[in-house]
DNA sequence: TATTGTTATACTCTATAACTATA
DNA sequence: TATAGTTATAGAGTATAACAATA
């Protein structure tokens, strides 16, 4: 286990580097729409005609629940979501996109996924190796 | 190129999912230390023993100089950081760490590198191809 | 009683603009 | 004049605690 270890603790320190120095890459994106990061993670999240509870936002967020209500008031002033009444419990409510909001997220997420050029400097082989470590990494 | 472009997306995409999961890691792990991850960014990049000037600081974090002035006051009252007068250039403030903040920082990087449940799922074969991958993309 | 969401309050991060000291 | 850092101010994210409506 010492090996794996080792490099196991190698991969997460490059990836952790990899994380504070793509710090600014997402702010950065996210000001071009005028949006804040945590605005842009709520967008990546609520996929458009499937709302969720704003309890499953702070959730995920992992931040107060209190947080919830005023980052969706901001996006809800900009017609970006909508809240709707839980169908069953009355305490709850839902999250959707409005159309709006659809087309934003739509505009977000083809940025972000839009590659930095250093992904260019693997080849073809290389980049396919490591859709498939990450993969491996995210599915549980 | 086609190709080449597809899995870069590909491997972008994941990289960004990887991303916003991991959003909530620094803060959690910045917490346990009472730091902001600003403050633990700041950490990361102040080598002991190697002062950097503040407006270096402000470049590498993105963000204006004015923010550095409150970030390093908070640092400095928590005796982590020090203000270092320039040697050439009397306008400059250098940054070091204090003796406590080496500390810290190597309590911080240790935490930080050590590596989630996730990684353990790679064999030690793919786990060193993702070092590789990782250093190719970090490298300029 | 317990849960969902809100409000009130405080702290940190961030940006812009005006300022001081130095170059 | 230009640059490094500070101060003042404002907006956003985050946490805790107290609260309302509903279960």
């Amino acid at each position: 286990m010492a090996r794996a270890n080792r490099d196991g603790c190698a991969a997460w320190h490059l990836l952790v580097e990899f994380l504070l120095s793509q710090r600014t890459h997402l702010p950065n994106l996210a000001a071009a729409l005028e949006l804040s990061p945590t605005q842009c993670h709520v967008l990546h999240l609520i996929e458009p005609g499937r709302p969720i509870p704003m309890k499953q936002l702070a959730a995920t967020l992992a931040c107060d629940a209190s947080n919830v209500t005023g980052l969706v008031d901001r996006l809800e002033s900009r017609g970006l979501v909508r809240r709707l009444p839980g169908r069953t419990d009355r305490r709850v409510k839902e999250l959707d996109l409005t159309p709006t909001g659809a087309r934003l997220r739509t505009e977000l997420m083809s940025r972000m996924t839009s590659p930095p050029a250093s992904l260019g400097r693997l080849s073809v082989r290389d980049q396919r190796t490591l859709v498939r470590l990450l993969t491996l990494l995210r599915d549980e």
